[in-house]
Parts: C-alpha cells; structure tokens; sequence
RNA sequence: GGCCCGUUAGUCAAAGUGGUUAAGACACCGCCCUUUCACGGCGGUAGUGUGAGUUCGAGUCUCGCACGGGUCACCA
C-alpha cells in the first residue's frame, strides 16, 4: 500500500464509448474530490484498449463532459504531462515490455489457444491452464517460430488465499483456486483493460484508485499483478453501484430502461451540470451536516473517503429535480434566462430578451415568474404554451370558489377591468400592479376576486406562471385586448343562453 | 449455479469504538399565507428484512435464513 506522505494522485480512466454514463461521471467526480481535497494531481486517461469498440467523438465527448462539469484534470491526452501518452492504444511498448518481464520471470506464459477452441470450452475455466500453463520451452519455441497467434497468461497461484482490503468494503478475501490465468496481453497485441490498468498506475503513480464495485470481485486479480511484479498497489476505493427501480419495484444497474442516464441525455432534459454533480455527490456518500446543496468547492472541501456508503443506491429524479430547482434559484435573472432561453425560443425572439445585453422587462418578469417554479428546463414550453395560443377552454374557468369568483362577478369584474385598461398609457408591470389593484379596491372586492377573471380570459389556463400582470406584460397590450374581449364576449353569451 | 458484496421509511441518508423518545432531505398528505399553481411558514404519515444468540442494554457484535446486487470474456 501506498504511504500518506505522498501527493495523491487519483485518475479517471474510462473507455471512449460515445457516452457518459452518470456512474461513471460520479467516479470521475469522486476521483476528482479526493485529489483536490487534498490538493493533490486529477488526471484523466483513455482507456481506448478493445479496438472493435471504438467510436467516432468519443474522447471528445469525455472532454466536454468534464470541462462542462468543471472536473479539470492535471494532466490527460489533450494536456500532456509528465506521463504522458495518456491514452493506452499509444503506450503499448509499455504493457509489452511489462509482460515480456513476467513471461522471464516465469509469472506469466504464452497461450496458443485459438478462439474456437476457447470458445468451445467456455464453461471450462481453466481449459487454458490445462492446456498451455504447462508447455515445455521447447514447445513454446517451435509454436512461436511458426508464428502460432498468441495471448498472454498470468500464472494464477493454484492454492492458498488473496487478501486486501479496500478503503470502502474493508477486507475480503478469496480462494485463489477461484481465479483464472488472467490473460494480460491478447491475441491482437492489445492488453486487456486490467492488465493495462495496473500498469499505468504503477506508471503514472496513482495513490487511490476510485471505481465501482462492479470491479470488486476482480480485485484479486490486480493484487496478485501487483505481487508479481513487485509493485506497491494503490489504495482502492470502491463505489456502491447506482442502480435504477424497474416498474414492476425490483431494482438493477442503472441502465436505459430506467430513463435519461447519460450526462448529455439528463442536461438536454434541462439539469443544470452542477446540479446533477451535486446529485451523484450524494448518491453514495454524505457530508457531515445535514446540508444538501452544494457548489464544487464545497464539495472539495468537504469530501471525506470515510463517508463513502457501500450500499447501492438508486437514481431518483424527483430529488434531483429539486436539487436542480434549488440551484436554479440561485442564478442571476440574466444567467437564469441565458440558461433558459433555448427554452424560450417558440415564444420570445432574441429582442424580446435582450436589449444592450440587459435583459427586458418581459425577461425579467419570466425571470421572476419561472426560477421560483421550474423544475427542469424541459417543463418550460408547456408552462408557456398558452403565450403563444390562446387555449380553448371552458367558462366553467371563471367560477372559482377560493376568490368567490363566479360567472356573474366575472362578468362585472372583466368588463370594468378591460375599462381601466384601456386608460392605460404605459403597458409595464408596474403601472398595470397599480391600477389592477386600485381598481379591485375601489370596486370594494377582495383582490382575488377581481384578478380571477382577468387572469382567466388571458391565458384561458387556471394554472399559469404569474399572475394577471405579468401575463399580461408578456402578452403585450393588443394580444391581451384580443383575448380579455373573447373572455368578456363568452360571458356574455352565456348569459343569453340563461 | 460457484465466488464476492450489500440490507435503516417509497427514495437518498445520519446515528466515531453497543447506552435517553432512530437526525436531516426528496416525494406524499394536511393547515396557514397568497391574485391560481407554485414559493414560503407550520405540522403529519412512514423505517432498523427475519429468526436466534451475546449483553443490564443491539440499527450497531456473532450465527442461521430471506431478499437484493455484482462477478464469473483474448469487454471495459
């Protein structure tokens, strides 16, 4: 194990595979956390080493996603550093050299077996230990300089046990009769990912090695890789899975089935990057307060191993949802509106928004209206639908029995409202507030009672961001005279009917 | 199936080495406030999987059981 007096040095090491999944983005975060909260060295590293996966703008797309969710690396691919090349398809001399020595020191050994031959004895563990383990040299000679294809095996130790002890589970340990001959290079050149990852990090010289406990089981494997070559291992922390609730109640691996779950698919949906950083922090560990809202320097200064939970958790959006509302509640109206504005493009032009970089009176009334009420950003053209086309809706809409409003008081209130509204010289928040409420006074009623009808006949909704004023700043003067006379008109002929 | 791991309310979770009524948050429900919904304020429902054992005392320690998960690739 690695001494404490050293810098720590944590990586994030993912495969380029066209999309970043929320659990691996929450090991890149807790990666990120333990080396910065210790003012040590976050380095990122390709672990691009199956060649049949790889995908166009892939790396590319884990660039993004850190540099969106301010995660940034010391050293990577795209930076350099000290160890560089940081991505594994260009350090293969290193993995061979490495496994040339454990072939010298009789710790590892060639395999001639072919794919259908593994294929064949796929539920005989150990068909390649039986077969190839035990080649004399002179065999192992005669099929290299045919030029037989080959992989190579770790020699498994064929009894005893494997100890460790992980900063998060504590200490396991398993029957070594339990473990195949690992293959550490393979048949095309390439190494496997557990072999590539040993070797990088004793190279790179990681102090904590964060992942998920899907890798717990093959733990033994890389302890035993560490024994042989001699190398001190790293410390290992490993992560409860996140999981996602089935319909029918069981649980799983969070997966597509359960919804948005890549970083991209949740902030299309309208999470803000931080807000969802702050949701996976405390998706398996917790700070030591009952806070739950937090920036990523808080994070950094708070973040502790010892709180990291074992147990699996599952992905839930109603929290998240409030988490992103609680973050979204702490933007400025402009940056608030910048965010939102993708959003509110079917309803505002640019100019509606944005005068001389300053935010107008219509955007700063959406501002007020919408941060105390969204929930993600997605929501927002629905909550707004009724600016852009006046509903159908029903006169029943008019009767209200928390404002008393009812057909007959609707009727009086529109009609003395559209009045005072013509009057009316500057169409802004403030004049409208004043005069809105003026005349509901002078008319002797409850504000509500008054506000009902009018809020009514202008969006056609009884549920709306705002209320009457702000709607109808938002609608401007000709479309909310257009819509109070459909409302006045409807009443009145439903009085005729009567 | 073998091996490994986990189990505090619907969900996320707290409770350093066993010690008064098991924190807090989301969701849900109710009340208040309010020009609707919301926001805000106040309150409520709901939990230590199960059975033994150790102990004066167990969410915390031991064992069995049940349930859940992970893993068994020349994928990562």
């Amino acid at each position: 194990m690695k001494t404490a007096k050293e810098e720590i040095r944590t990586r994030f090491a993912p495969s380029p595979t066209g999309f970043m999944h929320v659990g691996n983005l929450r090991t890149a975060l807790y990666a990120f956390l333990i080396a910065k909260h210790s003012n040590g060295k976050f380095v990122l590293r390709i672990e691009d080493t199956d060649k049949n996966r790889k995908i166009k703008g892939a790396i590319e797309l884990i660039y993004e996603t850190l540099k969106e969710t301010k995660l940034v690396y010391d050293e990577g691919p795209d930076i350099g550093g000290k160890f560089a090349p940081y991505i594994q398809s260009e350090r293969l001399e290193k993995y061979k050299i490495c496994a040339d020595k454990l072939i010298k020191n009789n710790k590892a050994y060639y395999c001639f077996c072919n794919e259908q031959e593994n294929k064949q004895n796929k539920h005989e563990k150990f068909f390649a230990k039986d077969k190839c383990r035990n080649l004399t040299k002179n065999e192992v000679d005669k099929l290299l300089i045919k030029k037989v294809p080959f992989a190579i095996r770790q020699k498994m130790p064929l009894s005893g046990t494997t100890n460790f002890s992980d900063c998060v589970f504590g200490s396991i340990s398993v029957e070594n009769k339990e473990l195949e001959d690992q293959v550490l290079i393979k048949r095309d050149g390439y190494p496997t990912y557990n072999f590539a990852n040993v070797v990088d990090d004793h190279d790179m010289n990681i102090t904590h090695v964060i992942r998920g406990s899907e890798y717990l089981s093959s733990m033994p494997k890389y302890v035993l890789l560490y024994e042989a070559f001699g190398w001190i291992a790293p410390l290992y922390v490993h992560v409860g899975l996140i999981m996602g609730q089935n319909e029918n109640g069981s649980v799983s691996k969070f997966s597509k089935r359960h919804g948005a779950i890549s970083f991209k698919e949740l902030k299309h949906i309208g999470y803000l990057p931080e807000a969802i950083i702050n949701y996976i922090a405390l998706l398996g560990w917790s700070p030591d307060c009952t806070r739950e809202i937090f920036s990523l320097d808080e994070l950094i200064k708070l973040f502790s191993t010892e709180r990291i939970n074992k147990s699996p958790s599952i992905f839930a959006y109603e929290k998240l949802n409030w988490i992103n509302s609680e973050h979204l509640k702490l933007k400025s109206d402009k940056n608030f509106i910048k965010i939102c504005f993708p959003f509110l493009k079917d309803f505002f032009r640019e100019s509606h928004i944005f005068k001389d970089k300053k935010l107008t009176e219509k955007a700063k009334i959406l501002s007020a209206v919408l941060k105390p009420r969204i929930t993600i950003l997605k929501s927002i053209p629905d909550m707004l639908s009724f600016l852009k086309r006046l509903p159908e809706y029903e006169i029943s809409l008019f009767e209200n029995k928390k404002s008393k409003s009812d057909i007959k008081s609707s009727k009086k209130m529109l009609k003395v409202g559209i009045e005072e509204l013509e009057k009316i010289k500057n169409w802004d928040l403030e004049t409208l507030k004043s005069i809105l409420l003026k005349t509901a006074k002078k008319l002797k009623v409850k504000n509500g009672k008054f506000l009902w009808p009018i809020r009514i006949a202008v969006s056609g909704t009884n549920i709306t961001p705002g209320g009457a004023p702000e709607i109808l700043v938002l609608l401007g003067k000709n479309e909310s005279f257009k819509r109070l006379k459909i409302g006045l008109e409807k009443l009145l002929n439903n009085n005729i009917k009567n």
